[in-house]
This record gives C-alpha cells, sequence and structure tokens, in this order.
DNA sequence: GTTAGCACTCAACATGCCTAAGTGCTAACA
DNA sequence: TGTTAGCACTTAGGCATGTTGAGTGCTAAC
C-alpha cells in the first residue's frame, strides 16, 4: 500500500468527519473523494491507520473518526494553512485600525478572532518585560490608605492601594514622588525589584518607612503587569459546537474561567517555527479539555494569541486565522 | 376551597420541583408535605392553579411545574428569604476582608457570590457620580500620542490614549497638567463636561488645541466610569444546572458576553423594597434569557450585584445570597 | 497491489406491549 | 359546601422484538 495515499485517506477522513461530525466510511470516502480506488482497497487502509492508532471506529460496523494522534498527524504533516479569503482579510484590517488603548485593541482582537474561527478566542496582555517605567503616582486616599499607580511607557497602566502602617500625609507622598520618580523613571519594568531598595535606602529616615511600603506596592505592580492576564471572547461559540455533547462543556468553561489554568496552557505551548501551535486533546495538561484543542501562537514580544475549540475542528482554516490576527496583532503594538 | 391552601400547594409545587427537576403529582405532593387533606382535593387545587396560568402540565398524565407567573407570586407572596447559614456568612466575612483594589475586591465579590449561589455571578462597577476627581496624569507615549489617566477619590483608575492633532512637547503637557488639576481636582466626575470647556477657555492659545484633546480624553473617561463595565463569574455553573437542557445555553452565554446585554438588564431592575429583585423568565427582555431569571439588588451608590440562573431554581436562598453579599459589599465600599 | 463479492456486526429506528404515575370526574360523605 | 374515595382514562418511559442500512473483514480472483 502506497504512504503517499494513507496520508491521502487520512485528510480525506478527518476533513470528512470535521465537517459531517459523523464517522466515516469507505463508501462515502470514495464518493466524496475521487481516490482512484475502490472502496475495498481504503478499507485496507484504513485497518492499517486504525493499527497505528491513527483513527479508531466508534463501535464494530460505524464508520472511523480521527484519534488525537491522527489529528496531530494531519496537522503536522499533511494539511497545509489555507490562505484567508478576501473578505476576512478585510475584517481584519477594519476591525483592528484605529490605534486605541491597549485594552481596546485586545478586546476587539478576540472578538474578531473568535468570529473568524467559530471558537473562543483568547489573547495574553503583551509581555511587558521590556517595557520602561513612564510615571509614578501615589494618591492618598484615606489616612493610612496609598494608591500607587505605575504607568509604562507602552501605556499599561497598574494601579494598587497599600496600607500604610501609619497616618501619612500629602507632603511626605509628594517628596517620595518625586525621589521614586526621578530614580526609577526609564527603569526597565523588570528591574525594579533590583532598583527599589537602593531607593528606599536614600531615603531621610523619618519617610523611610512609608517608602518602603510603596516600594513593595511598586514591586508588586511590575509583577502584576507580568503576571499577564488574559482576556477572552466567543464563549456561546462553545455551546453552538459541542451542541451533542454538553457533557464536556463545563469542564471548559471551569477551565476558561480559571485565568492561571489558561496562562500556564499557553505559556507551555513552544512556539512552532511553522506559525502557529497547536495542541490536541488529550496531549493537553489539564483534563477539563480532554476534548478540546488550542490553536495559538506568539506575537508581539512573545506573549500568546489563539483559540480553544473542539478537537474536531477545521485546523488549516484555523490556523490561518490565529496566525493572521497574531501578525495584525504584532504589527499594530509594534512588537 | 381556601385560599391559604392554594397558596400553600403552590409553594409546595415549586420547591419540590426546584428540587427534583421533576413535575411534581398531586400524590407524590400529600406524602411530602403533611397538607391534613388527600391527593384528591390537592387535585382539585392544581386545577385551579392551572386555570389561573400559575402552574401547567407538560403533558396529559404528568405533574405540574411552576409557570413565569407561578414564581412569580412565588416570590412576591409567599418565600420569604431565608437566613444565611453560619457557614456562609463566614465564607463572605473572610472573603472580603482584606480591603484592597477595587478590582481585587469585586472580582472576590462574584467568585464568592457564584459560589455561594451555584449560578453566574454578575457585578456592576461602582457608579462613581459622587467621586471625586483625585488626580489627572498625562504621559507622552509618542510624539502624537498621550495617555490621559484619571484618577478619583474612590480608588477608580480610568486611562485613554488619545491622538492629538499634531506633535505635543513634555513641557506643554506638564503646564496643562497643573492647568487642568488646579481647575478639576475635588470636583464630581459627573460635572467635569460642564467645567471642563472654561478650563480649555482659559488656556493661553497656543495650547488651546491640545487642551481641548485633552479635554475631550477626561470627559470619555468621567463618562467611562460612568459607562460601567461588569464582571462575572461562575459560568460554569449554567453547564452544571442545565445538564438537562443544554439548547438554551448557547443564547444565555451570549447574553452574558454582551456587556451592554447585562448592563440594560441590571439597570432595567428597579429597585424592590424588599431588599432584592427578581426577574423571572420571559419578564426578561432579552430573547436568550427566556429560560433564565436574574436576581439581583442595588449596593453603595446605586451600582448593581446579582446573578443569573434558571428559572427553576431556590429563589430564597439565592435572594439570602445576594441580599448578603451586596450589604457587605455596600459596608467595604463606604457606599 | 487491487478488486469484487459475501457473510457478519451493530447502531439506529420502528413497532408493540406493559407499567407507573398522574389526571379528571362522579358520586358519596361530613 | 368543601372533602374524599373510587374509577376510567391518558401518556411517557422502559423493554423486548424485529428490521434496515451502513460498514467492516475476509477470501479468492484478477
Amino acid at each position: 500500500m502506497s504512504e503517499p495515499r494513507k496520508l491521502e485517506v487520512l485528510r480525506a477522513i478527518v476533513e470528512d468527519y470535521v465537517h459531517s461530525r459523523e464517522p466515516v466510511g469507505s463508501k462515502a470516502l470514495v464518493e466524496r473523494h475521487h481516490l482512484g480506488v475502490s472502496s475495498a482497497t481504503i478499507r485496507n487502509d484504513m485497518a492499517v491507520l486504525e493499527e497505528e492508532g491513527l483513527i479508531a471506529a466508534p463501535h464494530t460496523s460505524a464508520g472511523r473518526i480521527p484519534t488525537d494522534k491522527g489529528y496531530r498527524l494531519f496537522v503536522d504533516r499533511i494539511s497545509q494553512v489555507k490562505p484567508l479569503s478576501a473578505a476576512e482579510r478585510r475584517a481584519i484590517h477594519s476591525l483592528l485600525e484605529g490605534p486605541d488603548d491597549l485594552d481596546d485593541i485586545l478586546e476587539r482582537t478576540v472578538r474578531l478572532l473568535s468570529q473568524l474561527t467559530n471558537q473562543v478566542a483568547v489573547v495574553q496582555y503583551p509581555h511587558s518585560n521590556r517595557a520602561l517605567v513612564r510615571h509614578v503616582e501615589f494618591v492618598l486616599l484615606a489616612p493610612k490608605q496609598v494608591l500607587v499607580v505605575l504607568i509604562a511607557d507602552t501605556g499599561s497602566v497598574g494601579q494598587k492601594v497599600i496600607e500604610a502602617g501609619s497616618d501619612v500625609s500629602n507632603e511626605a507622598l509628594m517628596a517620595l514622588r518625586t525621589r521614586f520618580l526621578g530614580s526609577i523613571a526609564g527603569t526597565q519594568l523588570a528591574l525594579l525589584p533590583q532598583v527599589l531598595p537602593s531607593v528606599v535606602a536614600l531615603c531621610p529616615p523619618d519617610l523611610r518607612g512609608l517608602a518602603q511600603h510603596l516600594a513593595h506596592g511598586l514591586q508588586a505592580l511590575s509583577d502584576t503587569s507580568r503576571e499577564e492576564r488574559i482576556v477572552m471572547a466567543g464563549t456561546a461559540n462553545l455551546a453552538r459546537s459541542n451542541v451533542d455533547f454538553p457533557l464536556s462543556i463545563g469542564p471548559v468553561l471551569e477551565a476558561l474561567e480559571e485565568q492561571v489554568v489558561m496562562l500556564r496552557l499557553l505559556s507551555d505551548m513552544g512556539d512552532d517555527p511553522r506559525g502557529v501551535t497547536v495542541s490536541i486533546g488529550r496531549e493537553n495538561p489539564y483534563d477539563g479539555l480532554a476534548e478540546a484543542s488550542v490553536v495559538a501562537t506568539g506575537y508581539g514580544s512573545g506573549a500568546k494569541v489563539g483559540i480553544l475549540g473542539p478537537t474536531r475542528m477545521d485546523y488549516p482554516t484555523t490556523m490561518a486565522a490565529v496566525r493572521a490576527v497574531a501578525r495584525y496583532l504584532s504589527r499594530i503594538l509594534g512588537g
């Protein structure tokens, strides 16, 4: 049996199954795809594919469906990323122009991506490792409560309320603001933990306690802007595509709600040279996502965009959309 | 037939149905609730209740289930809010203490509420009508791009990137910052639209163009802090409770994703003197929520907290949880 | 290596039957 | 007049049975 045809059969099975959601049999296969051989031959091929664990039969006299391994092979060796349609291309252009807030951009990006793919779209906030401190602000909210605001040159703004041990005067706060600003403006956010202690040390003794608190706050902020939140959209698509097995939707929603899970998921995915990385079904670390696949890629300086959907998804198209959106995003954010 | 017993029967039906998820018949009713009459009598009562549109039978020989109208009557006239268990009370205490960021608090609130009720919890950002301007910051991101930050005394921070028509100098920006700050610090956010034009008018002519842009940005920010975003958690609960009709989950997820829909929904709900307002099934303006109920109440200075779940829900307990959480929230945020 | 043919398997659908739960009604009752 | 017992009637759901069609695996011929 010829190796190329074997792959061709697998491709046909994957495509048909993704399209019809039903196990696909040998006869239907020869009808829909002009493979030039008879169904009996295909049956032989399918037997081999099954032996290799690439496809499986739900029960004796049913057609076959791809296994996780089958999808994997399909993605790795068979499929080629489909070019986007002109309309889709246009949608990306129009929806992402008008440079606005970072929040806005990400929001619009996930919406777009979820519409494009009919899946749940996820985007990680950009890494701000290289971000520089642009501005620092301390605001007295209550006698012992200070709001610390850290603004990076990327336009990202972090905020945090800290409790000072004792009453704080506005003058002290202003003095410290100037002092901190002078010392750390222009510094990389990532370097703050190393820089801040010396700033505190240089403060006059009577301000040092407060300075310590403030430094803590700032450091926490530089952490949290690295802690990387995610934005997501299109959860309703889950209900649409999984209309038959509603069982699995619960765990998936749970996973989606746990930002930590999603973040780990995204970061764990290496960066594929071909542009997009795919994690299929049980390859996936989290149990609730055993029937889901993630298609993601990096953008800008390393953060991830991607989608999550059922293993039975149209990989070529999805991968194309993810890649296109990521490229666009990189361009806009000047990654 | 006695009016009180009729209500008692309705109550029993609602309670049993909520508990068992199955149509409840006359016989089961007399067994589980000691009503002191026979099933035949109950049958007569149920016939009347059905005539009045308070309950309905899915098919001829099945028990009855409450209609929207039935739930309505139940909520309005029959049920009394159940007191929370000690454990729940404790959970509220412990989870909401540690005064932190506004964001943090709201985040924790929805999580708590969704766990308490096993429903989707939603909280609206607090109204900031009474909030005062605490601080204003302009940061030059690019030659023609300025980040405008508006900090309120409530600890809420708004940010927005604006495009200036022409290049901006840092000096001009600083000058304007001082000017704006001097004029609007301490002003109510809600009054900014009235105050800002005069500030612009008083600027030296060469700065007026930029000032105009900045004023626009500030005004937009004061709007958007009123525009009221929402935070939500517990969408996975939808899958759990609707395990039988997965059909309806799609539209609900859609509605939840549209912040606008949820915001309208919440604002449209009047404030019930009894503490919590309930909107049941089709009473609900949005079609996708025809099988859902919303239980909400105001907190602080008028924003809403609440939950969304299937019409078949445990109203007394849910209402208690929502009310308790709202009270706590008011206390923490000093509403 | 490919194909035709055939026996075999099994989910899905249909049919008919039975049961349990539940109703509505009528007539007796307090 | 409100309550009750009794009974005929309805129907979803479970079960056993039969039928159909898609699909497989195998063998023998090409």
